[in-house]
DNA sequence: GCCGTTTTCGGCCCGACTGTTTTCAGTCG
């Protein structure tokens, strides 16, 4: 079956080729449906057999013409009208392109006057000279081409925000102990709390950004500087980790706040909504185009500084951008949370809300709601600690209880517990419990193992007893999609079940989830009252905020857990909760955001 | 090529930095 991705990729050549013909429009056209196809959950394969042309063409950014183009690749396997554009200049795109500063246009030249086709050739010719002899290049252009070959970005790879959150985190606050800085923000993606990251985004404010910029191009972790100007820079770390930085004065706080958090496509949209109002909006702010009267000048702005004078016009007036919440009042909508900021339905929502119509936005679970966490691995599996130490650490996050989940037998490198042990288990959670003393509650719990035909891995008269039991699936990642749903619903149908925890299995960067059918698992799921686990454990991020928003839409309740294995881990939580933002989960969808009580009569 | 509570035609976000160029194209965010 021919993937998402391989149909993305061979759009998005198009649109490289189409660029290269200096044609206007069209290669944005086909680069939006790439990444539309890239982003779909479903298999475009099995959409197009479902519902054919027809299916393809509902989708946004696709038309009849892409639609038909689609058809072609899936059923033929090629699409002449690609062929023909690859005969032209028959090179590997995908690996050119990704040389930092390597676009359509000198990829181009590069074939016609050297027949340079991939990296090798790119390799030889820029280090042999004749590339830096070709018109319109230079020394410097071949130089950083051989700097782009060498530092090659790990094509694809994302960062994992928990993984990368702390770094940030240190450069922000170097920032701030800049002379005249006055805020450094995360923002872009991380600020959207996507549970991984491009790059790390960084917006600062200082009436001057000379020194920011040279603060921040010689950190001690910077190994190359791509970019450094007055308003902006961009480096990369020792890491890998690409990080971007913007300066701008503080009455531009807010549009730039909003421009550099994005979306991309969510920009695009609040920009076309600026046009339609006849104003503009960019990074500096919301501007009315000048009103001329007759014989009068307009007053023109105060006498600029240089970053006050950036991105202006004569004669444009600013009418919001100081902060986000009047840009978006500005602009007709009510204000809308980085986390929903994906361009999937929530600009119409701000609007609806802004009219007083329904639905509105949703009033998103807060980061400091939740009231427990239901997953915990202790020393008794594979965890670091005793179920007392991690009792105290979830004490200390301000948490009122705890589920304890350590493993089952069948994972034997966890040491996962049988039925005697766990009662074993039980004796311990109820000394901790008397050692607390009501500071907070450890609840008895599992995070027994689905086997492979969907029973479990302890006895029903052990589940009976505990006061929460989480299933889960750890083997058998390779069956079929269908034995995979089956398996995992007639698990979850088990009556003593109440969580499925990180449903899909994926583990970031490393494996991708088995092939289940969620929607399946979500519907059954509804009917047996089974909560579905948002494991916020950074590689997990288990569900994605996708299935997030159709539980929410379903009516499935959901968890938020650390997945902690170590005291250090309740940590997580915070990203849990992003992640649930992300999918637009409410106080009401996530249920260990109620009291113990109310959790648990839900479960029942 | 896509898209539509002002349109089925005529728009399509907007700006910074670099290198190579005598005024800007290419690339990127
Ligand atoms: N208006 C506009 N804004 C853009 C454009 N490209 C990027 N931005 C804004 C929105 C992005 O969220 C922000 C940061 O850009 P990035 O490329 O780092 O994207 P982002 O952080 O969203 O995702 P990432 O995880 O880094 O891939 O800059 C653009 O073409 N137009
Ligand atoms: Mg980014
Ligand atoms: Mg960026
Ligand atoms: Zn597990």
């Amino acid at each position: 079956m021919i993937s998402n991705h391989a149909v993305a990729r061979i759009l998005r050549e198009i649109g490289l080729y189409l660029e290269m013909q200096d044609i206007p429009f069209k290669p944005r056209a086909y680069e939006k449906a790439a990444e539309e196809i890239e982003s779909l959950s479903e298999s475009v394969s099995a959409l197009y057999k479902e519902g054919g042309v027809k299916a393809l063409k509902e989708l946004p950014a696709i038309g009849q013409a892409i639609a038909e183009k689609i058809e072609e690749y899936l059923t033929k396997g090629n699409i002449m009208y690609y062929e023909k554009l690859k005969k032209q200049i028959p090179v590997d795109l995908e690996a050119l392109t990704g040389i930092e500063g390597l676009g359509p246009k000198k990829i181009k030249v590069l074939y016609n006057k050297l027949k340079i086709k991939n990296l090798k050739d790119l390799e030889r010719n820029a280090k042999n000279g004749k590339i830096a002899n070709l018109e319109g290049f230079g020394e410097k252009t071949a130089s950083n081409i051989l700097e782009g070959i060498e530092f090659q970005r790990t094509s694809g790879i994302r960062f994992i925000l928990g993984h990368v959150f702390s770094d940030i985190e240190l450069i922000i606050e170097r920032l701030k102990s800049v002379r005249g800085v006055t805020h450094a923000i995360s923002v872009g993606s991380a600020r959207r709390m996507r549970e991984t990251i491009g790059d790390a985004d960084i917006l600062v404010v200082a009436k001057k950004s000379l020194a920011v910029m040279q603060i921040f191009v010689s950190m001690p972790e910077v190994v190359r500087v791509f970019a450094q100007g007055s308003t902006k820079s961009s480096v990369q770390l020792k890491s890998g980790l690409q990080v971007d930085i913007r300066v701008v004065s503080r009455e531009s706080l807010g549009a730039a706040l909003n421009y550099f958090t994005g979306s991309k496509d969510h920009n695009v949209a609040l920009r076309k909504i600026a046009i339609k109002k006849g104003w503009k909006l960019n990074e500096y702010g919301l501007y009315q185009r000048p009103t001329y009267r007759t014989g009068k000048q307009v007053k023109s702005d105060p006498p600029p500084s240089r970053l006050r004078r950036a991105g202006r016009r004569q004669g444009w007036k600013m009418i919001a951008g100081r902060d986000e919440e009047g840009l978006y009042k500005k602009l007709g909508l009510s204000y809308i949370e980085p986390e929903l900021r994906e361009m999937t339905g929530e600009i119409e929502a701000a609007l609806r809300q802004a009219q007083g119509k329904h639905p509105g936005l949703p009033r998103l679970i807060s980061y400091n709601a939740l009231q427990g966490d239901l997953q915990i691995q202790t020393n008794w599996s594979d965890g670091a600690h005793s179920i007392l130490e991690m009792a105290k650490a979830a004490h200390a996050q301000g948490l009122n209880y705890i589920l304890i989940t350590d493993h089952t037998k069948r994972l034997t490198v966890t040491h996962g517990l049988d039925a005697r042990r766990i009662q074993q288990q039980w004796r311990e959670i109820d000394s901790v419990n008397k050692k607390m003393r009501g500071k907070i509650k450890v609840l008895k719990g599992t995070e027994c193992d689905i086997l492979k035909n969907g029973t479990l891995d302890l006895p029903d008269s052990i589940l009976s007893k505990l006061d929460v039991v989480g299933v889960s699936v750890h083997s058998f990642f390779a069956l079929s999609k269908k034995e995979q749903t089956t398996r995992i619903v007639r698990a979850i149908q088990n009556p003593h079940v109440d969580i499925l925890l990180h449903p899909t299995g994926r583990l970031l960067n490393k494996r991708p989830s088995y092939e289940v059918d969620m929607d399946e698992v979500i519907r059954v799921a509804k009917t047996t009252t089974t909560a579905l686990e948002i494991d916020a454990f950074p590689e997990r991020s288990d569900i994605s905020a996708e299935y997030i928003k159709k539980c929410v839409n379903a009516g499935v309740k959901m968890s938020i857990s650390s997945d902690a294995h170590a005291t250090s881990h309740f940590a997580f939580l915070r990203y849990g909760v992003g992640l649930a933002r992300c999918g637009w989960a409410r106080k009401r969808d996530i249920i260990n955001a109620w009291p113990e009580k109310k959790m648990k009569k839900m479960l029942k």
